[in-house]
DNA sequence: AAGTGGTCTAGACCACCAT
DNA sequence: TGGTGGTCTAGACCACTTA
């Protein structure tokens, strides 16, 4: 007889977990309560709550501090989450871009948007352009779709007066976490009016990026596509990954 | 006072593996001793053993089979390490592509292909290019460039007669397991070569990724520079990844 | 039935941080 | 000094494969 139901005990401790941070029982920063308290809480031994949070740290959704605690991984604190942003200068440095917002209208989700998102077809989003630069110069222009329900009081205002990335803007304001994306990169030629913007010739060839960004439970949050001048700059990826190990990763 | 030295037991017992590994004490497909075999080897408890192999498994190094053993993993048996190649159709199906070998030769390195693959600038080198098909369509152009030091004998007759991937040759006649590549994308125009080739018009945008492949303790293996016509298909980059989970993965 | 990996527990001790 | 996460141990029991 086969047991496919069957899950163990820490996979439905990280569920809980994951539900208490989904509802913001811990916020963006805070601290969870400490592996001791929780394995009193859910009556488990501390070990079986370490292997939950050892995956919720895998996910980057958390992050442990030694002698500190465990806190709810932020989009500000540090590059952490900067994570997100994969395009370097082929001479290697990572820079954070200068972003200037151009439009931000409000819209109706065509068929494709409102599947990827999740939501109805003409369901009321929020379009957003923004012009990225690096080394001072324009290279990437970005156009964001967002779906307006969550984001209820998003203004152009608000939007451009954040302190902060955008993801951020969505954790602090909003409670929206953006944990993971998930990208589709092909080439592309520059239309009339990104050419412009990025100072290339029409007919230019181009990187663009589409990407998906998700929050818990793997709810979509947002689509965006980027058009990226890759004459100084490259999309770095690095499978085989860097699960952000303590102590020399050499081993 | 700091302690930057310091490296935990199960580190250290990783780093025995891997060196076992790279020597080959446990071949491609071979199972690695049980875990009790091994905590007795190295007199330690059974959980630090499985905390190492836990990280050889994060990096896909071998394969843990529940009641058979654990395996050192393989680039022919499944697509495990099919997680090698990237492009996907846009539909969303993966296919395995038909390759055709257009040219291969013996060459020289230059300075920046000597330094990325950490030989001396004009050691010997082999010089393959490959047509790639995918849906019956010409629609990767790779340059790969390989150190004859690392696959002494390799001839064409050989590489075109491999009855399996590419990798798989390197793993199973020169012990060279690839375990990690790191790539960087770029839009490119099509030279007129490449442009035949893919049966597409001169200066189409294409996109360029160059990859640098590696092995144990992060040796360069191979350095490939693949040109790909998006027309129909994408760069598929899930970052946030899928660390191959046991049971139900949304937990 | 025997052997493998997978889960769960309980407890000791270490490293680090706050106070 | 007390609390946090990090390491290491020892042992029980479960799930799965092989024979």
């Amino acid at each position: 007889m086969e047991n496919s139901e069957y899950t163990p005990l820490y996979r439905r401790i990280k569920h809980l977990l994951t539900n208490g941070l989904a509802h913001r029982e811990w916020a963006p920063g805070e601290p969870l309560p400490s592996e001791n308290k929780l394995a009193r809480r859910f009556e488990v031994s501390i070990g079986t709550v370490r292997k939950a949070i050892d995956e919720l740290v895998d996910e980057r959704v958390v992050v442990r501090e030694q002698g500190r605690g465990t806190f709810v991984a932020t989009h500000n604190s540090s590059r952490l989450l900067f994570h997100f942003f994969h395009i370097v200068e082929r001479g290697g440095s990572k820079e954070y871009p200068k972003i200037k917002t151009l439009s931000f209208r409000r819209g109706r989700a065509d068929m494709d948007e409102a599947q990827k998102l999740e939501i109805a077809e003409r369901a009321p989003v929020f379009r957003i352009r923004n012009l990225l630069s690096l080394c001072g110069r324009p290279t990437i222009v970005d156009d964001i779709v967002l779906p307006r329900s969550l984001v209820p009081d998003l203004n152009e205002k608000i939007f451009i007066g954040r302190d902060n990335t955008i993801y951020h803007l969505y954790q602090s304001r909003y409670g929206l976490n953006v944990l993971r994306t998930s990208e589709r990169l092909s080439a592309t030629c520059a239309d009339p009016d990104v050419a412009k913007l990025l100072g290339v010739k029409k007919e230019a060839s181009l990187l663009e990026i589409n990407r998906i960004a998700l929050t818990y439970h793997h709810a979509p949050v947002e689509l965006r596509r980027s058009v990226v001048n890759t004459e100084r700059h490259d999309y770095f990826s690095d499978l085989g990954k860097s699960p952000l190990r303590r102590h020399d990763p050499r081993f």
